[in-house]
RNA sequence: CCGCCCGUAGCUCAGCUGGAUAGAGCAUCGGAUUUCUAAUCCGACGGUCGCAGGUUCAAGUCCUGCCGGGCGGACCA
């Protein structure tokens, strides 16, 4: 595809003198104009005549240039048109020959990315607002890893801090009550809830208590309060790696806060040592309102002498550069947290750090109920696990009625209902918030991951009875797929969409174009059938099947949905 | 009060980092199955792109100001 475009980029150069990368290539609206156009308004003021005349003149001229390209002058543009025998015969070329890695390259080989996702808190559910930052990051990792460069899935877990006094002291007083072993989540959420409605109540020795354990906690005591912390600790990573498991996600290292205890001391001497904290009202500080006014100052030291969480994600920040030098460090954590990041790579510019600006914050909306937003002190969550659960139990409902014959439905059902959740996070922008509604979740029509997984599993049963009847054997006859024109297009969009939605960390660029694509194709085989022509024909038309189920496999793949041969 | 983000069809969203008559899905209504899975496809309905200015040959897209919603704003994470 990009040969095309290049080729018409050249031409362009030569007729007009511009440099070929500064000449914008787009798409024209209509596509029965064409597959290619260029404007000619910005050449109007130099060649000091109006657009629609240059592009005529221009069009004559690039038509000897151009093998197999067409160009037309309409109005102020220049449209361009491969043609169709030609066009198939590329792309499907493409895909044919780099296989499951059509569209990935190695653009980035040598470099290595970090990205920080997932990070669930110890001794709290895994909500539906943790499946963003799981989802999310995971996608981009596998993105990026598609373009060339070595990533590194860092599962930066929430164990430090105050809530873990909290917790210890709400287990010492009623832990015999709840049954930590056999559901452990929910139970050390209704202890985190049953804490704070009596701590409001009036029982003032509950927070003094949690004061006092996670004092014990930091002091790096082996007493009984670190016993329990690290007991929930174990108990929790259990429950999320169900999860983890069923989503299909793998982590390069799994690291709590607590990793970086003995990096703290040095951190902050390593700050102190560029001359740029300072005390204010009994705390450290690092002023920041020099880089951005209004900027708060991060706070490096609490009057007690205890760190904060920005200290913490300093010395983790610091630790990875040290260990990957990292081109890019992404952090997708979710937009209410957007100050914090900028105050981190403050703290980096201020202390000269020239790689300060590799820290980039991977922001994402926020999930709220229609009831209002997520709590997890009033219990108002929504478990992930639940909405799994549900999906999966409604995509096996719908097997049952339409294809009850299907092995292995169980496991189909699992693969479409989680896949219909995980697509439902991935398709939208994801700086938009969204609002959880079940209908929405569950659904498998449309503009859903079961659509483009049942798109896929048709393609699929074309492939599996061409094989078994022995078609496609013939020549191909590739001028027979000018009726699949939008596909063949689309399909040579793919490597563009990937490098963009890696460049700017952002999934639904390539769900949306896989959407798409599943559009086009279901629109395509609706009315041609592939099976059954004239030999040339059959085989032609089977290569697209191939080289467009291929893709979307691939595609799927990098969102992290599963994609089922038959549903 | 200050800062950042969002505001496109009844609802949920695309709109290729300024270009040709603003596109999908859901919902509603009507249609399509002797033949590769109807979780599909086709058609209809539906928009002063929040409002008002400005820049430009050209603005949903860039700038300014308002309005509405979200999120932040020193010892939580």
């Amino acid at each position: 595809m990009q040969q095309f475009t290049d080729a018409i980029r050249s031409a362009l150069a030569a007729q007009s003198g511009l440099k070929s990368s500064a000449l914008k290539i787009e798409t024209p609206r209509d596509p029965s104009l064409g597959d290619f156009a260029f404007p000619c308004f910005g050449l109007a003021k130099s060649m000091k005549q109006a657009p629609p005349k240059i592009a005529a003149e221009l069009a004559d001229k690039l038509g000897a240039d151009l093998e197999g390209i067409e160009a037309v002058a309409t109005g102020p543009y220049i449209n361009f048109r491969v043609e169709r025998a030609l066009l198939a015969r590329t792309i499907i070329g493409e895909v044919a020959a780099a296989g499951a890695n059509y569209g990935h390259n190695t653009s980035g080989a040598g470099q290595t990315i970090v990205i920080d996702l997932s990070s669930p808190n110890i001794a709290k559910p895994m909500s539906v607002g943790h499946l963003r930052s799981t989802v999310i990051g995971a996608a981009i990792e596998r993105i990026l890893a598609s373009q060339g460069y070595a990533t590194v899935g860092i599962n930066h877990i929430g164990d430090w801090g105050i809530q873990f006094g909290k917790l210890v002291a709400a287990i010492d007083r009623w832990g015999a009550d709840s049954d930590l072993e056999s559901d452990p989540i929910r139970a050390l959420l209704s202890l985190y809830v049953r804490f704070h409605t009596e701590a409001e109540a009036g029982d003032t020795s509950l927070e003094e208590e949690a004061q006092q354990n996670f004092q014990e906690l930091e002091s790096g005591e082996e007493g009984p309060v670190r016993a329990t912390w690290r007991r929930l600790t174990e108990l929790s990573l259990a429950e999320f790696q169900k999860i983890y498991d069923r989503l299909g996600v793998n982590f390069s290292q799994v690291r709590g806060e607590a990793f970086y205890e003995p990096y703290l001391g040095p951190t902050i001497e390593r700050i102190e040592a560029t001359g740029i904290t300072e005390m204010s009202q009994g705390a450290e500080i690092v002023d920041l309102s020099t880089l951005e006014k209004n900027m708060p100052p991060c706070l490096l030291r609490k009057t007690d002498g205890t760190t904060l969480y920005a200290t913490r994600d300093l010395a983790a920040v610091f630790h990875r550069w040290e260990q990957f030098e990292f081109a890019r460090c992404l952090y997708v954590v979710g937009s209410d947290q957007k100050l914090h990041f900028r105050q981190l790579r403050g703290v980096c510019q201020r202390m000269g750090l020239d790689w300060a600006d590799r820290i980039e914050h991977i922001a994402f909306g926020m999930m709220r109920l229609p009831e209002g937003k997520m709590s997890s002190r009033k219990g108002r969550v929504v478990f992930l696990e639940d909405v799994l659960d549900r999906a999966r139990d409604e995509a096996f409902k719908i097997i049952a009625e339409k294809n009850p014959d299907l092995k292995d439905a169980r496991g189909v059902a699992e693969q479409v209902g989680v896949g219909a959740v995980v697509f439902n996070d991935l398709k939208r922008e994801r700086i938009k918030d969204i609002e959880f509604v079940w209908s929405e979740v569950v659904s498998f029509e449309g503009d859903t991951g079961p659509y483009v997984q049942y798109t896929h599993a048709r393609l699929t049963s074309i492939e599996r009875k061409a094989a078994e009847a022995g078609e496609g054997g013939a020549e191909p006859d590739w001028a027979a797929l000018a009726d699949a024109d939008q596909v063949l297009l689309t399909l040579g969009r793919y490597p563009d969409v990937l490098r963009s939605a890696g460049t700017h960390a952002e999934p639904s660029e390539l769900a949306t174009w896989v959407l798409g694509l599943c559009r086009e194709l279901n629109n395509w085989y609706a009315g041609h059938r592939v099976l059954g022509q004239a030999p040339e024909l059959s085989a032609a038309r089977l290569q697209l099947v191939k080289a467009s189920r291929s893709t979307i496999h691939s595609a799927l793949g990098l969102l992290g949905l599963a994609a089922p041969d038959q549903m």
